[in-house]
DNA sequence: CCTTAAACTAAGCATTTGCTTAGGTAAATT
DNA sequence: AATTTACCTAAGCAAATGCTTAGTTTAAGG
């Protein structure tokens, strides 16, 4: 009986993801993500409620995005060959145009560190433990592993996704592949 | 042939750095500076320029502060050992009561990415590179060790930091010592 | 003790932030 | 085609940001 939307939001979302990627979370603001998105701001706060909201959307459109190499290491069974092949992925993935911009659930977290919201925290923290389930699922392939070693290095390779996040954004491309190469002659 | 300062300029500097590596760079606003450094803006202003000013002094500081466990580092000769022990002493110069908080130029190197000041960019790489410098240094008593293969650990060891000190504010004990003794199985 | 110059206080500046609201507009049903 | 109901535009809100400036206080040197 009434007008129908003039935009579809998982379009806008996408927009808004790689904004809030590029910027980081505070730095990104509704003026910037109204020019970005394309929308009114009116429109921005009746989809999403806040910009936590826009930004929970975009974490969630990002999980979509990465399910990209995600699921190439989940359908993966060659152990710490496929984990490895992950790495090199996920750092081609954060790259744009000769530059990488990290992950932007890596970056939120390290933006955002323990003071920020429960809800955000939550969903950010699940993200990572759902990558450390993925390890551990590949370290099992390997027969001459002990549970505790795979315990320990999940606990490792998380860790160590985190510093490539990081690395990637500062570090030239000889430094990152020293890094992965050297990563993983200890497993 | 008039009046002195009222406050000791290192004593609130001190002061100001605590409170950026506790919140990050742009979460501290000037307000909130005043009250911790005990000092009106004007006076903050009168000394340091700029925010940005006072930012600078604050890394310095942290250098300073640093260089108790630098120093430890450039005064072993025990190799990869040393390395080890460094991240330890790293791990443990980041935790203030139970909590981490990372390491203060890693966590501003994360905030600002790409798009920051040159001034501080400079600043704060030229603190990795020193890092770096130290961990050639150790990998160099080594004998087996050829250039090459030092020059690889060293972009593995300086990334591995970069990584300790992001998940130090989010994963516990047990995960950072797993991530601490197999990065060290590799090396 | 008096002068002087710098340190200090506090009010205020323009700009930006996240978010709201009044009023005009247009698409879907009747 | 008329009506209705939600959408969209744009102006505006209070609060917070980094920084400045007028006006007062105070300690050092003559």
């Amino acid at each position: 009986m009434a007008r129908s939307k003039q935009y579809n939001e998982s379009e806008v979302i996408q927009k808004a993801m790689n904004l809030f990627w590029k910027n980081g979370y505070e730095a990104t603001s509704i003026r910037m993500l109204e020019k970005e998105m394309g929308i009114n701001q009116f429109s921005i706060y009746a989809s999403f409620g806040s910009k936590q909201g826009v930004f929970l959307e975009s974490i969630k459109a990002y999980k979509m995005e990465l399910n990209r190499i995600r699921g190439v290491l989940s359908e993966s069974n060659n152990g710490v060959a496929g984990i490895k092949q992950f790495f090199y992925d996920f750092l081609d993935f954060t790259k744009e145009n000769e530059f990488h911009k990290g992950c932007l659930v890596c970056n939120t977290l390290s933006e955002v560190g323990k003071g920020a919201d429960e809800v955000l925290t939550e969903e950010l923290m699940k993200f990572t433990s759902e990558i450390r389930g993925l390890f551990v699922a590949n370290l099992n392939q390997e027969q001459a592993k002990t549970s505790e070693t795979i315990e320990r290095e999940a606990n490792f390779l998380m860790t160590a996704i985190l510093g490539l996040s990081l690395g990637s954004r500062m570090l030239n491309q000889q430094q990152l592949t020293d890094y992965i190469e050297t990563t993983f002659k200890s497993i």
